[in-house]
DNA sequence: GATCCACGGGAATACACGGATG
DNA sequence: CATCCGTGTATTCCCGTGGATC
């Protein structure tokens, strides 16, 4: 815990039950997963060659929704570049005075870089500390300059690829493509919920790392300690830990959205622990198999205003698609075409982060559809609002 | 002037149904 | 009875345009 959020929580009253949104979220990693010793493990034998100042071959990282693989690469990737840094290994401007003598470190999130133009620039954005334009210069430029650092005798970059399997991100078919243009100089670790055989990644790297679901003890840990992070002090009782975590069945995402769903019921409720029906209506709203809330925090921004606006909407204007585009596209803060919120949720449907029901048929035509959320509501609320 | 990308708009296609047709 | 057709919606697909930025 870092000192400003000592401070903060010193400062508010004890009256609060939610302390630090941030600490109960499921979309924010911890600089230090628990309970995940052995896949990091797992993870530095595979990298071992950067120690000696050499490249590792291309690996895939693998595991169930849930399992904690981005919040292990990340910690890990977190670590690495700050090491690298600190050793002063690292010097990385275009005008670099010496050439590092250990391979760079960088992750992208598919879900934030979502065209190969994005993809290119987020390897480069992370590897130099010249800023990268966002516009008038063309993906070839870009790979053109990652040639030029990774082509020749620079020690090279590995580079983590999250979410290689999300719906929304570029295909397997553009990844194999856009990986086969990189210089000889930068290893991949694609990191998706696939198991090898399903993506052609795999025909292209040495190593598969699987990463386990969290086993029920870790869970509960997990739940434990961020909830003396972000709530009132004896705000989640053992046993109710206990019970989400046997809920939840190893995914700490889906534990952790349905603490966040508790807790935000019983504050609205006024009180200062959880009970054990706010955890039992928490754990009854939860959609299951949910979407990851990360996911849907990293949608475009209009899209975000879109599900923001629906999950006010009252369940009367979403008897259809039709009629749900209409709603929104009425609201202040949405100013988008009738036609074009009506696209979004179609997409959206499209990729799972909503879902398609059939609606009761009116009148004539084409029966409509009804959408309903993939996703915990308030959470996304909360977090959505918390962003400003 | 170049580049990327989000929007808008609309065409094309799918679906459901009832009635007409062979 | 099986099929086709017309109508009214729903859904998908595609592409030009324009903003923002370099």
């Amino acid at each position: 815990m870092d000192i400003e959020t000592r401070i903060r929580r010193r400062r508010d009253d004890g009256s609060r039950l939610i302390r630090d949104y941030e600490a109960l979220s499921p979309v924010a990693h911890v600089d230090d997963p628990s309970g995940r010793g052995p896949a990091f493990e797992r993870l530095l034998d595979h990298l071992d060659p950067v120690f000696d100042g050499r490249l590792p071959p291309n690996g895939y990282v693998h595991g169930d929704f849930g399992a904690g693989k981005s919040a292990v690469v990340t910690a890990l990737f977190a670590h690495l570049t700050r090491l690298s840094a600190d050793a002063g290994a690292v010097i990385h401007t275009s005008t670099r005075v010496a050439a590092p003598s250990s391979p760079a470190f960088a992750y992208v999130d598919l879900r934030e870089a979502a065209s190969e133009f994005a993809v290119h620039r987020a390897v480069l954005d992370a590897v130099t500390e010249d800023p990268i334009p966002e516009h008038g210069v063309s993906t070839a430029d870009l790979r053109a300059r990652l040639h030029d650092r990774f082509g020749g005798s620079d020690p090279g970059a590995v580079v983590a690829v999250d979410h290689v399997d999300d719906p929304d991100a570029l295909g397997a078919d553009a990844l194999v493509d856009l990986f086969a243009g990189l210089p000889s100089g930068v290893s991949w670790l694609a990191v998706g919920r696939g198991p090898p055989a399903s993506t052609p990644l795999t025909d292209y790297t040495a190593r598969s790392i699987r990463i386990d679901p969290y086993r029920r003890r870790m869970l509960l840990d997990v739940l434990m300690a961020r909830s003396s992070a972000g709530l009132a002090r004896q705000g989640l009782d053992h046993d109710l830990a206990r019970r989400l975590a046997d809920w939840a069945d190893g995914n700490a995402h889906d534990a952790l959205a349905a603490l966040f769903v508790a807790a935000d019921r019983a504050e609205r409720e006024g009180r200062t622990r959880l009970t054990e029906a706010d955890v039992d209506v928490a754990i009854e709203g939860m959609p299951r198999p949910s979407v990851s809330l990360a996911r849907v925090l990293t949608l475009p921004a209009n899209k975000q205003r879109v599900l923001r606006a629906l999950v006010d909407l009252d369940s009367a204007d979403r008897d259809s698609v039709t009629a749900t585009a209409d709603a929104i596209a009425a609201r202040p803060g949405v100013d988008l075409s009738r036609g074009t919120v009506e696209r979004f949720l179609y997409e959206l449907a499209e990729t799972g982060v909503l879902d398609r029901v059939k609606a009761p048929r009116s009148g004539k035509g084409r029966p409509p559809s009804r959408v309903e959320l993939r996703f915990p509501s308030a959470v996304f609320r909360r977090l959505y609002d918390l962003r400003g």
